[in-house]
DNA sequence: ATGGTGGCTTAGCCA
């Protein structure tokens, strides 16, 4: 079973990119994120076609946005991260799909350290731990996926002197990150490659693309139930390249049945 | 040093 995190950075402005890498990849689950449509105009039919079911959440305004598209049934569907009653914001959403519990997350970027947003991301972080918390109660093959919008060490950042602090790389969230593996959870990526730098993000400004001067803050976090499964994880960094990409790349793994 | 690029929505925000 093959399962991929793709931030796309708006489905609509994607979709010819979008379908081109289903056609290729062809995921079996893709937890997306940064669709920013409202549901009712999440364009679902081409999808349908290629064998999907879609479910999309969304918020007014088009901000945001999370998706589950999946060739088994979507079931048992939660949208929202508990522990804030007034995030309204569309970026968590988890379901059961066959004997797989998912969650597609995306972690806000915090715009600027020590600004409200980045009080507001070590929060959300906070809430992404007690919820992961519970859910790993269940003992169940769990996979939490999505833009975590923080680089967990220094082999996924292009240079950690230069960005040490900074957004995305900054020790606090960083740490966050960290008790959120620790609950016991896997980074799919470190398990086979644990020494390689490696990037599935890019800036659309100057040579960052170009120079590979990337990030990596799009993770796949396994459960043991999950990690015991994994066969491979990879990054399709080729995706970046395409004619109007978005600026983070896929990454996937395969499960055993 | 507050640029540079992109998407959504309309000049400003968020990333």
């Amino acid at each position: 079973m093959k399962i991929a995190t793709w931030n796309v950075n708006s489905i609509r402005a994607r979709l010819p990119v979008a379908l081109e890498w289903f056609d290729a990849a062809r995921p079996d689950l893709a937890l997306l994120q940064e669709t920013k449509v409202v549901p009712e105009q999440f364009p679902a039919e081409p999808f349908e076609e290629r064998g999907y079911n879609v479910v999309a959440c969304g918020e007014a305004g088009g901000r945001n946005g999370v998706a589950i598209l999946a060739k088994s049934p979507i079931e048992d569907l939660r949208e929202g991260l508990p522990g804030d009653l007034e995030d309204q914001e569309a970026r968590y959403v988890e379901a059961m799909v066959r004997d797989l519990r998912v969650a597609s997350v995306y972690v806000p970027n915090g715009t600027q350290v020590g600004s409200e947003r980045f009080a507001f991301k070590l929060a959300f972080l906070d809430r992404l731990r007690s919820h992961v918390a519970s859910l790993l109660e269940d003992e169940e093959a769990l996979i939490v996926g999505g833009d975590y919008n923080v680089a967990p060490t220094p082999l996924d950042v292009f240079d950690p002197a230069l960005l040490e602090g900074t957004i995305c790389y900054h020790p606090d969230e960083r740490a966050k990150l960290r008790a959120l593996l620790h609950l016991g959870l896997y980074d799919a990526y470190r398990i086979g490659e644990p020494r390689t730098p490696a990037y599935t993000w890019w800036h659309y400004q100057g040579r960052s693309w170009r120079a590979n001067q990337g990030l990596r803050i799009d993770h796949l976090l396994l459960s043991p139930q999950a990690a015991d499964r994994l066969e491979t994880c990879a990054i399709d960094r080729d995706v970046r390249a395409a004619r109007a990409p978005s600026d983070h790349a896929p990454v996937w793994c395969s499960l055993t049945d």
